[in-house]
DNA sequence: CCGGTAAGTAACCACCCAGTTACCTGGGGA
DNA sequence: TCCCCAGGTAACTGGGTGGTTACTTACCGG
């Protein structure tokens, strides 16, 4: 974590207007990617000025990649509450894939960040210094449960874990990152509860269908 | 289609500059994204200039939308080639799997360009004049096979096609499309053609899993 | 040979925008 | 009191950046 530490430079401590400068860029980024976003704008709807975003952050670079480690850390936050190893294998499978597509349908920010960092073949996370710290806790309760729901034969065996997490994440993040064009397509809104809703109960029969011994 | 016709002004036109410029804009779009593109950079690339540019499209956005109507046009008209009509249901399925992943995989570009317009929330796509165009036929083939499988009793019923078809899109699209941050935090390269075949599998293993009776 | 038109060249305009700098303010600690 | 420093203001720089225009060239059909 940043510390707070008087002597640190500016560009490590944590002030509010460094958050505010940070949840603004969020907004931004998110909206507009990285080329699209205007520093101005930044530091206009963080109530703060440019003088102070380069004295925290240096570049506009540099705070695409603190925003979406920013986001990566919230994701693996919450997902680190999840405690799935004390329920039975297909509830506690349930559980993590409700938990993926509500975390994504309630955060559209992380995947168009995602997305826009995607496009820059991860150029800006290759840089980070701790990438290891990006490995979700989220794979880890995956592969207990799969082990735990084949040793109990509820599911079958011999499931790749991280080509089952990478379904489980695409199932709920194609359908948020591209909802705008399926409801073009479709004529269907796909951001209303009911829709996400239906949705959820898809993504859990198809990973349960699949799971079935 | 655009017709030839020497009466027809030049930005209806089909000329060998107008499809260079295409070309070079799909290039430079799918790199770097709309904002991220410069004019002169894809005048440059199509060996054309900023003049002609200005006289086939009118503006940089008109020539985002016709590209990504083009990448549209483009995939559906593959999907128009798979003839799945013919063959057993589970044979059908696998094919549909395939070709999506393969087509996905061999195209990032159609990817990245989507990516870019769910950014804009559909902003262009929605006024683009022939939407129902972009209606996949494969949507259509796969409401047939899952019908005859259930008449058949080789898959089971019930199964919203809309849903299934967003979540075959989406086990391909999201891998393709995040192989970078992926890779990255695995530590594992997503795009060689092992790896691609591995997701074939898994990705045929959980629809086909899912379909079980 | 002539008129029409696709295509090319190069300069130009009016902004835009990341990043910098000089100077100011206000509060908290020694 | 005085210094330190987070934060603020505003102007400026320099390299773009979308879009336009005046002028030229080359080809093709009548």
């Amino acid at each position: 974590m940043v510390a707070s530490n008087p002597r640190a430079p500016l560009s490590a401590r944590a002030t509010a207007t460094r958050q505010r400068i940070l949840d603004a860029a969020l907004v931004e980024f998110a909206e507009k990617g990285l080329a699209g976003s205007r520093v101005d704008e930044i530091a206009a709807r963080a109530g703060a000025n440019k003088r102070m975003l380069y004295a925290h952050f240096g570049s506009k670079e540099e705070l695409w990649l603190v925003v979406l480690e920013g986001a990566y850390a919230a994701k693996r936050e919450e997902e680190r509450q999840l405690d799935v190893a004390s329920l039975p294998p297909a509830e506690a499978m349930t559980r993590l894939v409700a938990f993926n597509l509500r975390y994504t349908s309630r955060h559209p920010e992380f995947v168009a960040l995602l997305n826009q960092e995607n496009l820059h073949r991860a150029a800006y996370l290759r840089r980070s210094e701790d990438v290891p710290a990006l490995y979700s806790p989220m794979l880890e309760a995956l592969k207990g449960v799969l082990e735990r729901g084949a040793r109990e034969g509820v599911f079958r065996g011999g499931v790749d874990a991280m080509q089952l997490y990478i379904s489980i994440l695409g199932l709920g993040h194609f359908y948020v990152a591209n909802r705008h064009t399926l409801s073009t397509i479709f004529h269907t809104p796909l951001d209303t509860e009911a829709a996400i809703a239906a949705r959820e109960a898809h993504i859990s029969d198809v990973v349960l269908g699949f799971l079935r011994p």
